[in-house]
DNA sequence: CTTGCACGTAACCATCGGGTTAGATAGCCT
DNA sequence: AGGCTATCTAACCCGATGGTTACGTGCAAG
């Protein structure tokens, strides 16, 4: 229960349930009947999904009548867009290249940090 | 704990220690002593985090004597990005629009239902 | 005012997740 | 062989999570 925004946002979209409630929220706000109605729990189940999404920052709630429209609020996706835009150099064309040129880098700099631990003692 | 791969995988990053360990095989190889050093615990958690991290297909283990070296694998992440940039509509250019345009929408129904309470009475 | 509906909270239960310590296993080094 | 090191497993603790049912709240409509 990191308090950590990334992985608030993480933990929030590692549940299909929560996903999908996404996906629905991307066609337009919507209210917690017509989210539930899909996915076959009830109701406090989609409100305490809906509470992780808030406190991820992925969604806003506001107040109309007796129905609380949600809505989605991108934000946090964009953040783990640029959190994971950092490894793209691994995944793409010169990923094998890399690879091998940092398993060599790598071979050295072991030996580097096993002489500075030996030296810390 | 939905077997459903992305789950898997989001699950696996929302925890700031594997996203560490991450950051650290980024730069390359290492067996597990390695990784434990800069968090403060011990052994058998980092041990778990490795196992959460290989199960997400995020890390790949090799045997090479006693050290177990371990090794990034971007795939995953590659899976991440390519589920968050379908809501990319959302967070640039477009998105302001369609916030608003949500909003207006929004205080255009406000306005039909208190019309209509007026109208009632 | 009373009924009905949408939403939330409260209390509870089962399971999971992250952490610990203690003890196996396996491979190098004298 | 016997010890040292690195790694993993086992058993356990405790707080968080995902779900349930039952009840409370706010608003609108009859």
């Amino acid at each position: 229960m990191p308090a950590d925004a990334l992985s608030l946002t993480f933990a929030a979209l590692a549940d299909p349930t929560r996903r999908a409630i996404l996906k629905r929220l991307a066609a337009g706000t919507a209210n917690v009947k017509e989210l539930s109605r899909p996915f076959d729990m009830s109701g406090p189940a989609v409100c305490k999904h809906l509470r992780v999404l808030e406190r991820a920052g992925l969604i806003r709630r506001g107040r109309e009548a007796q129905s609380r429209p949600c809505q989605l609020e991108p934000a946090p996706l964009k953040q783990v867009v640029a959190w994971a835009e950092g490894y793209r150099a691994f995944w793409d064309a010169g990923f094998d290249r890399l690879d091998v040129y940092l398993q060599k880098a790598h071979a050295q700099r072991r030996k580097e940090v096993r002489d500075a631990r030996r030296r810390k003692r």
